[in-house]
RNA sequence: GCGCCCUUAGCUCAGUUGGAUAGAGCAACAGCCUUCUAAGCUGUGGGUCGGCGGUUCGAAUCCGCCAGGGCGCGCCA
């Protein structure tokens, strides 16, 4: 099978001529050419093929890059497939390549099919991605929807890319949170049980949801718990109330189509005692000490005084600061419990770790990828995708959200509202690390404007056209491994071509984007694809010779079929990436 | 006060890990289309990449300082 991404294959051939030349004396021996690079150039017009080799290697040969660009022009041009060399620009060595190799890279696409665009860069290496991670201490809401999405689609995307993905959870039922969960939902039970409570306190969650856990807890309890002193049920309570709320988080995710292999809880990791083994290896290795920080710069906190204290020997790994363990009270802090979570994955055998966080843990990345660091002593790789708030709007309006007052937006709202499909694509439209405005209505849009129906409807065309052929062409072996083996010799548009050129880039994107963890690369690839696909639809208006169905000439509408057949086989695969389902028609 | 993230066309955003004359969609302007296969098409204008320095063949991209916005700053998670 030929190579999916075809700029491997062209790098190879590049450095071969290089390294012949090298042979024949015309450039030293043994230049490093790593970074010569052999890529689509920014802008179409240089070519199909760019590469900066000359200029890369101008330095190390003590020779001009252009005249080392001559010199390799000259053995590109006698490649196969290559129509085109020239020197551009600084150095630069653009290629142009024969029409007739970028419609065999057509049936590239169709014999792949479905698998088109994986490969193995993962080489099956285990990376654990976690994901959403919020506290069961109610239901998610609209703002945990981008990580959710976020963390699912990078966990796919690495799938694609060839690596051994585990999706994870991390329960933070450890805290003095679900303390006050605990103490809310007691009240609520106190209410179930005909109780008048009154005004919900300042520093209980006054959330509605926590009513019915109330009632479950009368239900099943009665009043047996209600007299009790509190220090008696608080540990019954907060167990069934994170269970419930638990219960609601996981529905929510399966709601939005997020499903996770791992949940761990963080109270189980720290009763089993992980804390204190991951403080002892940090101890062993010389990277705990007890000490007084030095308070903070600028206005300091009201009760601040200085305490020695265990702490972490963060600046050693890159850190600011030292960063404690322990509270005063003796117990771990939350940091603490997170090395002791981290070392736990890294036991698990993940080397490779990503943590999907939101923007208000930003400071907490430096310590957290210190400890990974000491924790599996430089072996170990912690990405932290750190996901920017999202802004509801609805027609170019706020939508209104207090937290306060326990009004807030859940994630179930918005699928309602949109459908999961629709939320996963547009939490996809951005870089994770901008803010990102989610207007209920301009996402329902049908129009060019709104990217989830533009790329939903390429795929929906391409679709049809392949229904409409099979009334047309009854008999016709319209499969995708059917049309690979058809004559293509009727592609010769340059917007059919460019059609193609695009297909031809997505392994190339597919690894790129998984490389430096970025799935919204996909988003704007789709884009793409379906911009040219309906260009080429919109041209077919004009110029009856570009319709993809034409009664008189059966060889060239199955060749063009062959074109839309990849379209639709690309873009449900960048859609399955999002976890997004392609639809057949628009409605 | 300190640290982290962000700042790209009027607006919303890309920018392939340092490449060429910084791109796309809206909006604006100028035309076309009014019916086919499915909710339009083509063209034009628009930029100090927040600012100033530095690194080098080459910077939106890397480094330093400054400005503006967001987030965080021992005993919350």
């Amino acid at each position: 099978m030929a190579e999916a991404n075809l700029f491997h294959g062209l790098r190879r051939a590049v450095l071969a001529e290089i390294a012949s030349m090298a042979a024949a004396g015309e450039l030293p021996p043994g230049l490093d050419t790593g970074r010569v690079a052999v890529e689509p150039p920014r802008e179409a017009a240089h070519g199909d093929v760019t590469t900066n080799a000359a200029m890369v290697l101008a330095k190390p040969a003590a020779r001009k890059p252009r005249e080392i660009a001559e010199a390799l022009v000259a053995r590109l041009r006698a490649l196969p497939h290559v129509t085109g060399a020239e020197i551009a620009g600084p150095g630069f060595i653009n290629l142009r390549l024969a029409d007739g190799f970028w419609r065999e890279r057509l049936r590239v696409v169709l014999r792949a099919g479905t698998a088109y665009g994986r490969c193995d860069i993962g080489a099956g290496r285990a990376v654990n991605v976690e994901y959403v991670s919020a506290n069961p201490t109610g239901p998610l809401h609209a703002a945990h929807a981008r990580g959710a999405v976020i963390g699912d689609a990078l966990a796919n995307l690495l799938e694609v890319a060839g690596f051994a993905v585990t999706r994870e959870y991390y329960i933070n039922d450890a805290g003095s949170q679900v303390d006050t969960l605990a103490r809310s939902a007691f009240l609520r039970y106190r209410e179930a049980l005909g109780e008048a409570i009154g005004k919900i306190p300042e520093g209980y969650y006054p959330g509605e949801y926590l009513k019915d856990v109330g009632q479950a807890l009368a239900a099943k309890h009665g009043p047996a718990l209600r007299d009790l002193p509190e220090a008696q049920w608080l540990e019954t309570v907060k167990r069934f109330a994170v269970d419930a709320l638990m219960a609601e988080v996981r529905e929510d995710l399966r709601v939005l189509g997020v499903r996770h292999a791992v949940f761990t809880s963080e109270r189980a990791m720290v009763e089993s005692g992980g804390v204190e083994r991951a403080v002892d290896w940090l101890k062993a290795h010389g990277d705990v000490y007890t000490g007084t920080l030095e308070p903070p710069k600028g206005k300091l906190p009201d009760d601040w005084e200085p305490r020695p204290q265990l702490l972490f020997r963060a600046t050693r790994y890159g850190d600011e600061i030292d960063r404690p363990l322990q509270k005063s009270d003796g117990s771990w802090t939350y940091f603490a419990n997170d090395i002791a979570y981290h070392h736990d994955k890294f036991r698990r055998g993940f080397a490779e770790m990503i943590d999907v966080l939101g923007a208000d843990h930003g400071g907490y990345v430096k310590r957290m990828q210190a400890a990974v660091k000491a924790i599996t002593e430089g072996k170990g790789a912690l990405d932290v995708k750190l996901c920017q708030l999202v802004h509801l709007m609805d027609a170019g309006k706020p939508v209104k959200m207090s937290k306060r007052a326990g009004t807030f937006v859940t994630l179930r709202d918005v699928v309602e509202a949109v459908g999961k499909d629709v939320v996963r694509f547009i939490m996809l439209t951005r870089r994770n690390d901008q803010a990102l405005e989610f207007d209920y209505a301009k996402v329902k849009e049908q129009s060019r404007e709104n990217p989830v129906f533009y790329v939903q409807y390429a795929h929906a065309r391409a679709r049809s056209v392949l229904r409409h052929a099979a009334e047309e062409l009854p008999g016709a072996d319209l499969s995708a491994a059917g049309l690979a083996s058809c004559d293509l010799a009727a592609l010769q548009a340059p917007e059919e071509l460019q059609v193609i050129k695009i297909m031809a880039d997505w392994p190339r994107l597919v690894e790129g984007a998984a490389e430096a963890h970025e799935p919204h690369r996909v988003a704007f690839y789709l884009a793409d694809l379906a911009a040219a696909f309906h260009g080429l639809w919109n041209r077919g208006k004009d110029d009856a010779r570009l319709r993809f169905i034409q009664a008189e000439d059966r060889a060239g509408t199955l060749a063009r079929l062959a074109l839309v057949q990849a379209v639709a086989l690309v873009a449900a695969a960048g859609l399955r990436v999002f976890g997004v389902e392609p639809v057949e028609e628009m409605r």
